[in-house]
DNA sequence: ATGTAAATATGAAAAAGTATCATTTTTTAT
DNA sequence: ATAAAAAATGATACTTTTTCATATTTACAT
């Protein structure tokens, strides 16, 4: 009943604002759209517009349409590029989500060589999911997670890429910064910097501070790496980083990095695909490439 | 490139498990079955299937094509069905996402009102989500979320629909019955009984306990409300109900409600759609019926 | 008011795309 | 080895889509 071209019209005649317009950017004339809805209504019984002067405005239903065509048109045009990799004309995007704050100055390091040795495949990188990341690898918006908490699911696959200990960033002014480890009680005076996520998803908290019952005195947000380490630099908090993430920061940066707690919060980054594209090439150099500059960063 | 017809003859050949019986089903010659996919093929460079004897067999990128088919065409199907709702033919089907395990209950009596109110339509209830109801919402798998916990975001509307006292069902031979009310210290011998879902999903902890930070001594889960039930009867435990649930329970089993605190837990279910369809009918029937017995479930 | 330009609608014909028919090729089973 | 079953292929018929030419409606300027 309804095929991708009325979807595919509808969307352009909202976007060209007239069907003459949608017409021309589709490489039709006006009537052949002009016929091609009246059949659909014809078809469904359902107006899709109605005439607006000279120009179509779009009914109820019509409106529904345009919202369908928003949702599943870029999932044709994915299928379609997909396609094309299968195809070996390897040309593409390795579409990336990640749920890891730091782990940005990290990929940062791992794209530059998958682009020299995957020429022709982008990178598309998503940090802002409506469901969280392991929906949007679900409804296939992103090819690869990236990760601190996997979820195990069927048709997923998790792999651990580098290990890192999380601690305990402070000024080198900080008399925490004498201490070799901090307990949870010594936060208690200080503020706690941290990015803008539930504290459900804060290690800081579920794996420190929660267990002891213990909170600091203020919990501030902010959104960028940098700037949260300024403000640690300047005496205004105390944050916890992964502990090669501040390495690569004290010799900018009067910060130091103390353990939490007596055997430190260790963790591992992890990377999710489906598990049907295990063979995907691209995927794999990636990946390949991921935990290569991960045994650099921890040594 | 690809169309919604490659799609369909994918996933009828992995029903019908040939080409000559997907075009039997799809009232196409095999010939044309072979044709299409073959042009298909051509365009996009990639081989979908291979002869295995006188079988075909999907390749990777047709295993890969029959995914999306049987993801993208349940959508198509559900559009045309929307579309003629909008035609005004009223046949089609209210799908209605529960996040609320004992409201079961209070939908069984709306449903039967409802059909007979709009003969067309039929009801789908779905209680399980892969990344909750609110997703489910906003992907058009579901219409309507029944839900305590409703999510403000953008194009969602959530109404609350009634109110309700959360209360500690006790059995009557237990020496909990005799308070007026309960005190989270007091559930620190007690067996908790909840439905199998994260802790930060049950108010019982989330509003109770946790702020108090009491445990109850053991914590079971079990699916079924009428099990649950029994078992408190039973004395095997407590659980923490809506209090008209309990109240139409209390003739046929010796239970008894009790106060949470010294003000009670105080919750409301609400009902949730999505914004564009504030208009349809049937949502707004079904919804003006459920508040219509809530109010007769709390007098 | 009236003419003109800009938009959509419509009918008939041309063009393109799909499906079928008849036949061939490949494979399996007896 | 042969028959039966499935898929592939090529030519033809059929259907659908697109275009062309033209009509209709509306907005705006004079």
């Amino acid at each position: 009943m309804i095929e991708k071209i009325h979807l595919n019209i509808l969307r352009e005649i909202d976007r060209q604002g007239s069907v003459t317009a949608a017409a021309s950017s589709l490489n039709l004339t006006q009537s052949a759209l002009s016929h091609s809805i009246k059949k659909l209504e014809h078809q469904s019984g359902t107006c899709l517009w109605l005439k607006d002067g000279r120009q179509i405005r779009l009914t109820e239903a019509g409106e529904y349409l345009l919202e369908q065509a928003n949702r599943l048109l870029p999932q044709f045009e994915r299928i379609d590029e997909t396609l094309r990799q299968f195809a070996g004309n390897e040309k593409g995007s390795l579409r990336i989500g990640m749920e890891c704050h730091p782990c940005y100055q990290w990929l940062l390091k791992v794209v530059p060589p998958f682009l020299t040795q995957s020429p022709g495949i982008d990178i598309d990188v998503k940090q802002r999911f409506q469901f969280g990341g392991m929906a949007a690898l679900f409804n296939y918006d992103i090819d690869l997670l990236i990760t601190p908490d996997p979820i195990q699911k069927d048709r997923m696959v998790f792999e651990a890429v580098f290990p890192y200990e999380l601690v305990l960033v402070v000024s080198t002014t900080s008399p925490l910064g004498a201490l070799h480890q901090i307990m949870p009680a010594d936060l208690s005076d200080q503020t706690l910097l941290t990015y803008p996520v539930e504290t459900a998803r804060l290690d800081i908290f579920q794996q420190f501070l929660l267990p002891a019952k213990c909170m600091p005195r203020h919990h501030k947000t902010l959104e960028a790496t940098d700037i949260i380490l300024h403000m640690v630099a300047a005496g205004r908090g105390v944050a916890a980083m992964p502990r090669w993430l501040v390495s690569e920061y004290t010799d900018k940066l009067p910060l130091k990095a103390v353990r939490l707690g007596k055997n430190g919060v260790h963790k591992h980054i992890y990377v999710g695909y489906r598990k049907q594209e295990q063979q995907n090439r691209h995927l794999q150099t990636f990946i390949s490439l991921a935990k290569n500059q991960a045994s650099q960063l921890t040594c």
